[in-house]
DNA sequence: TCATAGTATTAGCATTTGCTCAATCGCTCA
DNA sequence: TGAGCGATTGAGCAAATGCTAATACTATGA
């Protein structure tokens, strides 16, 4: 650990002298004592290991346009639009940077507050582009059980993650995603461990969500919460897209009869109260955030330029 | 304009391809629809233009325990140690940036605050490393006055640049910096449009200033703030270094008799109740540091590794 | 002491980037 | 209409960067 903090201080330096500095790599190695070849390995560390935060800070006009239109269009408190990579095929690609850049701005606040997080591979990419944060004031609590079926931590339950990273007090739910009952449910949440923590979440002044799919990679089917079966039940159902566990139907409403009765996760906290922001971007995610914006399930949303024109277009439904 | 504007735009997107998405500048000429070369171009005017904002976010050890060490020793509230480059020449170089990123947590708080502004080389670096922001709940005002010798707006008076960059409440001050005498500050202060901008900034909660030097290139003396005459008097004197146009010996007492009498700038905020932050790095400020140390005429300090490590070794005074 | 596995370092090369200079474009004003 | 002039563009090249494969080093255990 002290050797590779060490090599993180080596390299945080490299990046600095090469960043902020403006040298070469040369110049860095000379600075540094080391071979111009140990020095590009500093500097790329250095990115790799995501201690080089860069952002473009200036108001692209499109992506101003879209996040008005889609303020107004679906009266969000919050919208923001990144620029899109037309060849990327990434998912999180920008909508990452931006949910972070959100995160901290809340975390970064003096008075305290709570933050409610749900799960997902983009609030996972999320929360690794975070900075570090010592802000106790601030309390965490995670929407969803953390869980996985075979008894492990849920991979993409960020909250263990964001702990690493941010100094505040963390709330998460020792709980399975989705219980075997109805009953099971209602024990679980009647233990004095949960209950405290699914009234914190109720109370959250600002929400981070995922949002998704239930197709073939759904990810509930995928990391095994549910199986091929009740995937398929629900599509039979109507169910389209899921958010923190629950499934909803193209109307906003939750799909009853096949897993909601037995999710084991907080509600979606207010939105009247507070702000529930979505980060979510892609063709795949489409439906399911056309959901979540017209069902007022979320009046928050980090997206990106294609998705937001997509979203603008009434068309194909 | 809305050409510039457009150009601007292009290399916000540009550079977004490049820093954040990851392309080559191949990638994105074909992506813009331009040659290589205008790709370059672009992504080398949103670096120019500082819309491309990188900072490492990485605790380097050695830059930690020198603000600590800096901290205690004075009884700092706040300490912030930046890489020194060796072969720089700058006076701001990472101290610009590191003040800049202070100055925007302070007015990223949603709690209305005055902010009080000095003057000087250092400061104004920060300032252009502003991002824009819309805080209009803030207060913000210039501790000195801007008037140039020749009737023009002074140039290192940095509140009009903030404007530019900030939307948030002003408020300047339209004076000398120094008076034609003691008398006429008297009446100058008394001014219904002054006034209540030194009661303002004598209640800022957060301060920002920079440490000017008393040689042969005493800002306070190249602006023209001051006749030769005059430095050389306030050197006999034993002034040793300036904020905000008060001149200090070197007991952090005002110098008194020459020019101190006729300074038109609020008084430095309490330290008592406030935050007073000067950002100040390199071998000529250093005794001018020491003495805003030592003298508690700050409790806040942003500099770099060679000076801290200079201001931590009493030896040489 | 020596073998060994894993890690770190170096050399060399292909790619990418930044810069200069000459050519072209587009706009203004006579 | 066309000369003049600044701004923009593209070609070519030198510098900087990133990658790969080969080599050296280090720590561990027999």
């Amino acid at each position: 650990m002290a050797v590779n903090g060490g090599k993180l201080d080596e390299a945080a330096r490299a990046a600095w002298l090469y960043y902020v500095a403006g040298n070469t790599q040369d110049q860095i190695a000379a600075k540094l004592g080391v071979s111009r070849q140990s020095a590009q390995r500093l500097v790329s560390l250095a990115v790799s290991e995501g201690l080089v935060k860069v952002h473009i800070d200036y108001p692209i006009a499109h992506c101003l346009d879209l996040s008005k239109a889609l303020r107004e269009t679906y009266s969000l408190s919050f919208c923001e639009v990144v620029p899109t990579d037309p060849d990327s095929t990434s998912t999180t690609l920008g909508v990452a940077q931006a949910t972070a850049a959100e995160i901290e701005n809340w975390l970064g606040r003096p008075e305290p507050l709570i933050m409610g997080i749900g799960t997902g591979r983009t609030l996972r990419a999320a929360v690794e582009h975070l900075s570090t944060m010592e802000c106790p004031q601030h309390r965490i609590v995670s929407l969803t059980g953390n869980i996985a079926p075979d008894g492990s931590a849920a991979y993409y339950n960020v909250i263990f993650t964001m702990a690493d990273k941010v100094k505040a007090r963390f709330f998460p739910m020792p709980l399975p995603v989705i219980a075997s009952s109805e009953k099971e449910r209602e024990t679980l949440h009647a233990q004095p461990m949960i209950r405290p923590t699914l009234e914190l979440a109720a109370k959250a002044d600002v929400t981070f969500i995922g949002i998704g799919e239930l197709d073939d990679e759904a990810p509930l089917y995928v990391d095994g919460f549910i199986t091929r079966e009740e995937l398929q039940a629900l599509r039979r159902a109507g169910a389209v897209t899921e958010i923190i566990g629950w499934t909803f139907d193209p109307q906003g409403r939750l799909v009853e009869g096949i897993t909601n009765e037995r999710v084991a996760s907080a509600p979606i906290p207010s939105r009247e109260t507070s702000l529930v922001i979505a980060s979510a971007m892609g063709k795949k995610k489409l439906p399911g955030i056309r959901i979540a914006l017209e069902g007022k399930l979320i009046n928050g949303l980090v997206t990106d330029e294609a998705t937001a024109e997509a979203l603008l277009t009434p068309s194909l439904r």
